[in-house]
Parts: structure tokens; sequence; C-alpha cells
DNA sequence: ATTGTTGTATTACTTATTTAATACAATATA
DNA sequence: TATATTGTATTAAATAAGTAATACAACAAT
């Protein structure tokens, strides 16, 4: 696995969005059991504590289930996920129109725009 | 002027986005001549090391030019503003596809999603 | 030339964030 | 029951970020 961490941001960070990925992507299938922290830890080359605190993340988010002393599992139910999907994409939503309004532009007007983006370029992307 | 600063964000971002906001909306018009930082901050209630930040983060932004020992004005050509407003527009634009990929959704579907909060909303806003 | 006003640089202080070391607690498992 | 493995809590160290105090430099205005 290709732990391709930078030092510009929080470690904790990246994991988080790593693990995300992979579990939204179905890397980790729903029910799946995760490696320990540790273990996970040691083969990402970082402090047990800053997998925790990724895990952590993951664990507030719903994406991953505790079991305390057996490890941890992804959430087992397959709705979760793409619901968690759907919510990260609310808020992502919701920022880009915030921000675009910030700049001076409309719902709409904004729209348009990354409509632009896409019926020029490459159309499946 | 109200300078609506909460506690929760960095001073100088507030003041950036505050200002280029003002900027933007044509309340500063084009080549105007704009209060001194430590007007500005006195104004504000900040420190003017505080303002003179944010106003280094909007001249590097090209919206404000610097005549050393004189003062600001805005960037004297409208055209540059218009041309900030979409640079900065662009890359929110990028970004929102970014985050969307990484939670999985290619540029049509996200496009889709964000176009549905606007249909189903308030149109113009 | 002198003075006042401008932006700027330097430095230090404070605060928040991030990471890490270590010890603890619970339980599966042998 | 003993042990190993799991997640967790606590604490401290290190680092980074933000703010502020102060001194400096350049030039316009008088």
């Amino acid at each position: 696995m290709a732990w391709n961490l930078d030092g510009d941001r929080p470690i904790y960070i990246q994991l988080v969005e790593i693990l995300q990925s992979k579990i939204i992507a179905g890397e980790y299938k729903p029910g799946e059991r995760l490696p320990s922290v540790r273990d996970f830890a040691a083969e990402a080359g970082v402090n047990p504590n800053t997998m925790q605190r990724a895990f952590a993340n993951l664990e507030q988010m719903g994406l991953i289930v505790t079991m305390r002393t057996n490890g941890r599992t992804v959430a087992d139910n397959p709705g979760i996920i793409s619901r968690k999907e759907k919510e990260l994409a609310d808020v992502c939503i919701e920022q880009f129109f915030t921000k675009m309004k910030e700049i001076g532009y409309e719902k709409k007007e904004a729209l348009a725009l990354a409509g632009a983006k896409v019926d020029g370029g490459d159309e499946n992307e």
C-alpha cells in the first residue's frame, strides 16, 4: 500500500482522507475487519496515536465501527457508506456555493461556470 | 463600517475576505486610494501588523497596489478586478471538483448534485 | 531641510495544533 | 487463569501559526 504522506499537511488528516477514499471505493468492504492501530501505524510509518486519531475521525464520521478489544471493522451497513458519501458531497457543495458567493457569484452563475469546465473538457471526468 | 470579526478564525483572513468582497463589490473603486494601514487598523480595532498582513495578501492577489510611501490604491485597471474574480472562481471550481472526485463523484455527477440544490431551492440565490 | 505620513522589517510573545511517549483497560484466546 | 492483543486515556514535547511591539526606511508635504 502506498502511504504517500507529504509534510505539508497534518499526517492524521492525510490518513483520514486516504482511508476514507479506500472505504468509499470499496477497497475495504463493509463489515471487513481492519488491521489494528499498531499494525496500520507501523505499516504507514507513523505513531500509533496519530493513526488512532485518524481512526477516531473515521469513526465519528460513521464509516468504521470499534469493537473495544477486538479491533475495528468498516461499518457493516453498506447504506451508511453511501449515505456518508452523499453527506460529504453535500458539505462540499455547500462550501462551494458559499465561497462562490463570497467572490460574487450566485448559485446559478456558479453552476454555469462550473458547467463550462465540463462541457469544454473531457465529458467523463 | 461593520468590522464583524469573530474569534473563530484568524483575524487577517477575515480582513482579507471583507476587503476582497468590498473591492469586488465596487465599494472601493478601481484606482481609489485606500486609508492607511494604521487608520484602517485603528478603525477595525486590530493591530496594524495584522491589517498589513491582510493587505499583503490582497496585493499578492493583485487586487490592490502599493505606492511605497504614498499609500495604497485599488488596482486601477477595472479589468484586473474582474479577471481576479474569475481567477478566484476558477480555483474554487477546481477545488470543488477535486474534492468531489476524492469522495467518488466525477465532474458530471458533481454538477448534477450541485444543480439539484439550485433547482430545488430559491432559483436566484 | 524638516517633519509627518506612508509602508516595511524584525523580533518576540502567545496560543493552538500536531505528534509522540507512556501507561492503562478490556477482552479474546490459548 | 495467564497472556497477548486490542483500543484508549493522559501527558508532555515539539512545531507551527497568529498577533503584537517596536524600530526602520522612504518619500511627500511644508
